[in-house]
DNA sequence: CCTACGATCCCCT
DNA sequence: GGGGATCGTAGGC
């Protein structure tokens, strides 16, 4: 399990530090294989404008959850990080609670079962309910990787400012991801 | 394979 | 009143 000082720190160095981890939520979840980062330097992020009603997580204790809606449609899921920052969870390599996930999602594809921050939320059942809820606690189980996975990295997805800052990390060679990487990368 | 576009909510200006 | 840290479907090649 987590140690949440462990998350006191920028989330550019914690995202890559994510790749392997394992994250459940009530149990179902598995690998996690594509994060990005998010400070309040940084134009893209949801924290640059200081604390709003929306990002007040971000600006709560590390390690706990920011969870918002995008495009009025579906869920995504950061781990706060040092104050202002978060890390996306992008994407998840399934290991436990397949044919959850594959009700919950409504498909049999399980490559593109958690590919993609508002999939895995889906899949994960994650809303904004959880959001501000610490990882260390049900329904959450975090932890780290066992070892440290070959990593690639690219600028960040779905984006309109800070498009040249390369803050999306992935494990190289997943076919879990969202999208694929550069050879580059 | 690819590109285009609509859905639909809340926050922010 | 504008605009997303997205996704699924439709249509073309």
């Amino acid at each position: 399990m987590i140690d949440a000082e462990a998350f006191d720190a920028e989330a550019a160095d914690i995202a890559p530090l994510l790749l392997g981890a394992e994250l459940l939520v009530g149990g179902v979840g598995g690998r996690i294989v594509e994060t990005e980062a998010y400070d309040q330097e940084d134009p893209a992020s949801h924290s640059f404008a200081g604390p709003t009603p929306r990002n007040a997580a971000m600006f709560g204790p590390p390690g706990h959850a920011y969870v918002y809606r995008a495009y009025g449609i579906h869920w995504c899921f950061n781990i706060v990080c040092k104050r202002g920052s978060a890390v996306l969870i992008r994407a998840i390599e399934p290991t436990h609670g397949l044919d959850i996930m594959m009700r919950r999602r409504r498909t049999g594809h399980v490559r593109d079962l958690c590919a993609g921050p508002g999939r895995l939320c889906q899949a994960l059942a994650i809303t904004k309910a959880h959001d501000g809820l610490p990882l260390g606690h049900a329904p959450f189980a975090l932890s780290w990787a066992e070892a440290a996975p070959d990593i690639a990295s690219g600028p960040r997805i779905g984006i309109t400012r800070g498009v040249d800052t390369r803050w999306r990390f992935g494990v190289r060679g997943s076919r879990f991801v969202s999208k694929p990487f550069g050879s580059r990368g």
